[in-house]
DNA sequence: TTCTGTGCAAATCTTTTGCATGGCA
DNA sequence: TGCCATGCAAAAGATTTGCACAGAA
């Protein structure tokens, strides 16, 4: 397992076991929204607070450690990567990483030298395609 | 300038002049938020109702008639069209079309046939790069 | 010990809903 | 005339803020 803590002594942010916590989860689902951490961590710290939540993902965010995507409107964070693009499945929600290579075109850093690209694909997972 | 009217004749949306004010506004700006919108319409229709704007943001989309477009986390609309690209410039918020064939490459296709594809480009544009 | 982080509650947006009235077809 | 649309106010959701206390360095 990739070790989180060296993520935040890397950063201006101090050590907690609720930050450990959200970056575990992250690690584990991949992307998850602030609900899903809330409620996945609230299993283990009973008393963790939504508000702490907010503020965290946001620190993690200006920090660099974790990146927020779009998904149908609805935002979501992971775990700071290698640019890549999202197939999202419309059916069962499944979110994948694709990298960029396989998929984006080269001349586009061409045209927009030193841009920040986000792109989402929406379609049918294989599971759900073979139901 | 495009016939706005006929986009509801073909619904099941009836005429009225606040659809017709947001599509008109749509047409203008080419991209927008509902607060834009808002403050716009508000100046020829100042008893027009946030709430209004809001439902019809969300029937026109459901008739496919506008859609939705989600930068940096804000939601945004425009005149549904050809799939197409954003790029958004992160200094003055300009945001502009970029057809697809320009920049997708054309395996994506075969890789993820019938999928609903959504790129944005964060860039600077060329207004703010001469600056 | 110092200063940042946490948790609670309240405040602030943002978006949706219910309902009476108004207006398109 | 019959519905659908509008506008208002209230409700519901999502996110941020203030403050006192707890905990990391």
């Amino acid at each position: 397992m990739k070790n989180l803590k060296s993520l935040l002594e890397e950063s201006n942010l101090k050590i907690t076991p609720q930050r450990l916590a959200i970056l575990k989860e992250l690690d584990n689902k991949g992307h998850a929204s602030i609900e899903e951490i809330y409620e996945t961590i609230k299993e283990m710290f009973p008393s963790i607070s939504l508000a702490t939540i907010y503020k965290n993902i946001n620190s993690l965010k200006d920090e660099g450690i974790i990146s927020e995507i779009c998904l149908h409107q609805k935002p979501k964070y992971e775990l700071q990567k290698e640019p890549h693009a999202h197939f999202i499945c419309q059916k069962c929600g499944y979110v994948e990483d694709v990298p960029f290579s396989e998929i984006m075109d080269k001349n586009i850093e061409k045209k927009y030298p030193n841009s920040q690209k986000e792109l989402y694909i929406y379609g049918i997972c294989a599971k759900c395609k073979e139901k």
